[in-house]
DNA sequence: CCATATAGTCCTCCAAGCCCC
DNA sequence: CGGGGCTTGGAGGACTATATG
């Protein structure tokens, strides 16, 4: 492990026009450009123009660290996300970026290799040492929740993560999707159609939305009276969906299975056709995540949709509100089941 | 249009611990605590360890606000990206995080929201008022192109971009995947493999990339002596595939098709599926990207590959490079051809 | 070799000044 | 002569760099 160099050891480059700069060429004060440059009304438009025009003329731009030496704040936000191209968290982020936009604020990233998890508590170190307001995590285990708790951020900071528990601290706050609702609403689709078992394909169980998939698939099973077979625990990718499949064609099939992902059922797809196993005539099967492709995968997935869109604009309310003073402590937000083929028996 | 408001003109916070602060505790100047936080060597172990101590007891942090005020250096660098969950620009971004935490920076990200070219202008503009201290732009378009080379960046710019051209301006450099090469690869390939004519199904074609994937198939087909069927043009998603391929049927189907990227691909399958049109016995098909799930398609995808980690690391190393002075101004990385059953005629 | 004092960075806030009615 | 609109100067703010003891 090598230090990273330090980027403010590197050499000085040419300095920037400063509001100074600008005054002398307008032939005002410093005081009355900062004015212009920040739309305080007590200017003469005649003086704004001759303002704006020196300004033009240098190129100025506001230096935005003796701005954030003096205010106090910075306009950066903070976004822990895990590192991968996987649907959910790249949607979320989305979704930050875009409330963060709409508030004024630029987000700063930091991706979590897991399950390293110094790389969060460097991340997130990072992020402090740069002055962010606040702080998102896409926090998806264990590992990531306590490294975040252990830190003292003296800002604000939100968990977009389904865990039960979130650290008992002042300025921290979560978003979720209700996990748990989807994945029951899911498996009692399952046995409405027919199936008298549902097997359950689970993600990594130190993921908290694993474990909140496998407690909804739980107690849909239980309400209705259906037996719960032990849950296969793999990863979320479709390789092993892919290799899980095998397996189970090998070791025989369950009428139904609901995987805890949508590149799991993918893989899991490409298992049971390769052995001739129909779908969902032999094996009914759900997702979940409603990924892009997933309306066209063979045949077309039954899926569980989150709204991710709500939860990052959530995850930006709560630090919104936090900076302000009073945040609401939690929200959850609601995931939809989508019907297509792959559970529809004709 | 709302003006976003501005974040400085919130309440302001409690005041963190500062430099000064420290020294008190410890008993010595400030200009002592600099030295220990940054290393420099002339200090007596034990004033370090006492100075340490009073850093940990005070929870202190350095202002970067102040050091980026006095070095001109912020630590951050910008990215802008096409707002999307699509592999290839995610997959760069996270290459491009990679890099740059390794070099010590942290990225900004603002996300363009194609085809609004304004919201490249405004994020950009964002950026060099944060005062970062480069630019990658992922550039997928004509469009974004010029805002960017509109602007007076007066900071080094990568143009993660297929774009023949460049803005010939002293800081902007380029990085890229030979698209070319690929998409020819992809089109000898479905020749060699028996097929007398490859039909195009190409994306938007005020992408880069898409321009560039249509020019090595064409090349491709020439250099084979095939004819060169007119491309049909549609965007990137799985939707529009599976549209075009619903087309395809009702008017006449090709020996083979070459789609821009593999969820294009993933629903042509879908619909070449439902007409009962095998692949690749039928129609061979080949896709452009190979995202995770492209080898659980049905059937497998053949697909190229590009080396998306190594454009990150690329970029980031012009930039590191430009800080410093000289900077290699263009690099192109391999995209590789990877054979699966959608192309191979059994 | 080690520590301190002082100047400089660029901005925003505050108090005070000018002018004209 | 007082007051409101416009402008100015100076005081921080937290740090690094450059002498100076």
């Amino acid at each position: 492990m090598t230090v990273p160099p330090d980027p403010a050891s590197a050499p000085v480059r040419a300095r920037a026009p400063s509001m100074a700069d600008v005054a002398d060429r307008a032939g005002v004060s410093h005081q009355t450009v900062s004015r212009v440059v920040n739309n305080h009304p007590a200017v003469l438009p005649e003086t704004r123009a001759r303002v704006r025009a020196a300004i033009a003329d240098l190129g100025y731009r506001r230096n935005s660290a003796a701005r954030a030496l003096v205010t106090r704040r910075s306009g950066v936000l903070g976004v822990l996300t895990p590192a991968g191209t996987a649907y959910g968290p790249t949607s979320t982020f989305l979704a930050l970026e875009d409330a963060a936009q709409e508030a004024g604020y630029v987000l700063a990233v930091g991706t979590l290799r897991l399950p390293h998890e110094d790389s969060a508590a460097r991340a997130l170190n990072r992020f402090l040492g740069l002055g962010v307001e606040g702080v998102a995590v896409i926090a998806p285990t264990e590992q990531v929740l306590r490294v975040v708790s252990e830190i003292d951020a003296r800002v604000p900071v939100v968990m977009l993560s389904s865990a039960t528990r979130l650290p008992d601290r002042p300025l921290v706050g979560g978003v979720s999707v209700a996990q748990r609702e989807g994945a029951a609403a899911a498996t009692a689709h399952l046995l409405a159609g027919g199936a008298n078992e549902v097997l359950h394909v689970a993600g990594p169980q130190n993921w908290f939305d694993a474990q909140e998939r496998v407690r909804g698939w739980r107690a849909a099973c239980v309400s209705a009276g259906a037996p719960t077979p032990a849950p296969v625990e793999t990863g979320w990718s479709a390789r092993e969906g892919y290799a899980l499949g095998l397996q189970l064609v090998r070791e025989g099939l369950p009428p139904a299975v609901f995987a805890a992902n949508d590149q799991l059922a993918l893989g899991l797809l490409h298992a049971l056709r390769e052995h001739g196993v129909r779908v969902p005539d032999d094996v009914a099967l759900v997702g979940f995540d409603d990924e892009p492709g997933a309306a066209h995968y063979d045949p077309p997935l039954t899926t569980v949709r989150q709204d991710f869109a709500g939860l990052g604009a959530a995850a930006m309310q709560y630090l919104a509100e936090a900076l302000d003073g009073s945040p609401t402590p939690r929200r959850e937000l609601t995931a939809e089941l989508v019907v297509r083929a792959s559970s529809a028996r004709v």
